[in-house]
DNA sequence: ACAATGCCTTGACTTAAATCAAAATGAACT
DNA sequence: AGTTCATTTTGATTTAAGTCAAGGCATTGT
């Protein structure tokens, strides 16, 4: 089990600000231990501040009212969530469910923004992190609105690939389930398209391994949405 | 035509700063006449800086390779954009295009920054915009996702009723094809939708001028995405 | 080894929305 | 008014993805 402090000084919104800056961020921030599947918070709970996973994964989802869910975000160590609330006001526009028994550390609003008042870099920072999820979004919408299934798939494979630097094969570190959550359709819609792509020999299958057969191949089916020929 | 120094100080990132600070902003400030149709970025670009509109509006889009575009935001007067390329380095992360001759003003990077850095005000105050920002991606997403477009529509409208503080009637102020980019769909369908809630007796469509006739029931559909009973 | 549970896949069918094509409306220009 | 151009609507058809239902596979525990 780690120390706060390691954990704080690893965070990328904390990143290189001076340690005195760091200790009065480690005097705020309170650590919580959830269990598996708790609800952290919900959509339109009255946001107080803003979270950092600690230890283990939680997930960012939006409900519809018959109870489809669709995934967001999945965080794992050292990243924010919930920071809209502190800025905007108000309420949080999502769940948070952890998935995994874990730790996560909350920092009290009034707090955070009497910091980031006294302290530019960290203004910075998380303007920075705020501006990146921004791009995480446009791209999302991107691919929600002008890509079919295929292209989401591979878009995404290629993302992972990128994330775990290999050029070879990914491993899904979530169910094929959550995934098809992400990517904003169901299992049965999933499982057919790994099969598409596996028959048109651009990756193969074997559980949670996906092997990238063909990289250019799902280049293209990313870019262009539609097969081509 | 009015003055740079009014504009600015009606922008809501700027908003409760001191008069110094205005001024300084002001100096940073580079005005810039646009034509209609006129492109002011494309994706991709280098970002060194950010934009807001002083006049006309101004429209943020994705681009489909096939050519289909995403309608992102329809921006008017003293609305910011190109804010994500700023703070987290680098690209734009969409095409940016006048929709009508007018005027922008644009903000170099490093002097922005600068200023950000000095003055706590105006780095809360540009967290706050990005949240909201990022407030209305999540719900894009969700509506995106999680509703079909009958729901989307409705959504839309409630939304713009809203926005134009009236309860009985809305008037677009973009033509349908653009309203159907921003839903996520094609003016065929869009008109199809329109056609079947007017059918409902949900809205009726005069042009471009929408009578919301059935406030819960448009709210009961953009809520529960599907017809109910 | 065996149920038992949860996860994933497959098949048959339905449906929302995209596509293609054409007509209708409307606005702008001589 | 009449021509031209863009926008919107309507119709017929195709297609991607969702739904419903059933089986297969695999992990866990007893």
């Amino acid at each position: 089990m780690k120390k706060i402090f390691e954990i704080i000084s690893a965070i990328p919104i904390f990143s290189g600000l001076p340690d005195d800056q760091i200790a009065a961020i480690q005097q705020i921030a309170m650590e919580k231990p959830v269990n598996k599947s708790e609800i952290i918070f919900s959509e339109g709970d009255e946001g107080n501040g803003f979270f950092v996973v600690a230890e283990g994964r939680v997930k960012i989802f939006k409900m519809s009212p018959e109870g489809k869910e669709h995934i967001l975000h999945i965080l794992g160590r050292g990243q924010p969530f919930g920071e809209v609330s502190v800025f905007a006001g108000q309420k949080f526009p999502a769940n948070a469910q952890a998935l995994d028994k874990g730790r996560i550390l909350f920092f009290p609003r009034g707090a955070i923004v009497d910091l980031v008042a006294a302290s530019p870099s960290l203004a910075l920072n998380m303007l920075a992190v705020m501006s990146k999820k921004l791009r995480q979004f446009a791209v999302q919408i991107e691919n929600l609105s002008l890509k079919e299934m295929p292209a989401r798939l591979a878009s995404y494979l290629i993302y992972l690939a990128h994330e775990q630097q290999s050029e070879e094969a990914v491993t899904l570190k979530i169910s094929k389930g959550q995934l098809a959550s992400i990517l904003g359709t169901i299992p049965e819609t999933l499982s057919r398209v790994f099969a598409k792509l596996s028959r048109q020999n651009l990756i193969r299958v074997q559980g949670k391994t996906i092997t990238l057969l063909d990289r250019s191949g799902l280049e293209d089916l990313a870019e262009y949405g539609k097969e081509m020929e």
